[in-house]
DNA sequence: ATACGTGCAAAGTATTTGCAAACGG
DNA sequence: CCGTTTGCAAATACTTTGCACGTAT
């Protein structure tokens, strides 16, 4: 299912390595963890599947990878409503998706709608505002907690 | 130009009272700041806020307060992105906005588009999700740090 | 070899909680 | 009056920073 996730790490791999960094241990680890995932994580999460695939990093190594990775347009960073900050691998176009989340139970599912896409980029052309990414957050109850509740 | 407030706060602190609670001091400034913005605020400033207009909170029971608005739906959670929330009224129906970011200076402009409101909910409905608010965060450079950059 | 990268521990912010005193109804 | 609300201070949670050691090039 995941085809791109090497191809993303891959990428962001080389575009570190143009802009003359060394691409050591931890950076490294964090690059390839994000690649492997299919939706947002959290600095503790991506910390905690490290060590459990064995690598042995510290957490400010993963802030500090996280915030480069950010200035440099590889990751986006999300935040969700909770005060806990998400990253993922940049979208590359057409495979751009969103957020829903369960105001019940927390659960966060990715999502993407052209049509949505299309309405934001038509947005920012008439406000003639240079953007450069974008971020959707519906809040709202699962189908699991509309069931159960 | 802010006609909506005194509307505002006064339907919020009439849902607090339905509710049972007690709009006491630090609660009912919470609400009657919030009334007087015109775009989202953090809690820091909105302590700020009251405090330079007299009034003596702490800080924690402006948390708690905005606590109790976010359950009831009357205030809505923002995050931009800077691990800052921020709060707002809940936007009554077409008053709905949502918030340019630019990540040269920070500053954060409301807009509102009619195109993406339809969008995100056509979205919503084929997605099938309860949905109860939605937030849009467009992250670019504004027109001073183009001209200027 | 040398400058960049890393892990640990300590520090910094934003937010939450415990509690006794103040207050609304 | 009695239970809620409040302010303060202490505690917590997430994130950043300082520094000595490790490592890629």
């Amino acid at each position: 299912m995941h085809q791109s996730h090497s191809t993303w790490s891959a990428l962001a791999l080389a575009s570190l390595q143009a802009e003359g960094l060394r691409n050591g241990g931890a950076r490294r680890a964090v690059v390839e963890h994000l690649g492997t995932q299919s939706c947002c994580r959290s600095a503790q999460e991506i910390f905690d599947g490290i060590r459990d695939g064995g690598g042995r990093v510290g957490i400010a190594s993963v802030y500090r990878a996280l915030d480069q990775l950010v200035d440099l347009h590889l990751v986006q960073r999300v935040e969700l409503g909770d005060g806990i900050a998400r990253f993922e691998p940049s979208h590359l176009d057409g495979e751009h998706h969103h957020h829903l989340v369960c105001d019940d139970c927390g659960k966060v599912e990715p999502f993407s709608d052209p049509g949505l896409e299309l309405a934001l980029e038509d947005a920012a052309r008439r406000l003639d505002y240079g953007m450069r990414a974008h971020e959707v957050v519906l809040h709202g109850h699962c189908g699991d907690c509309r069931a159960t509740g």
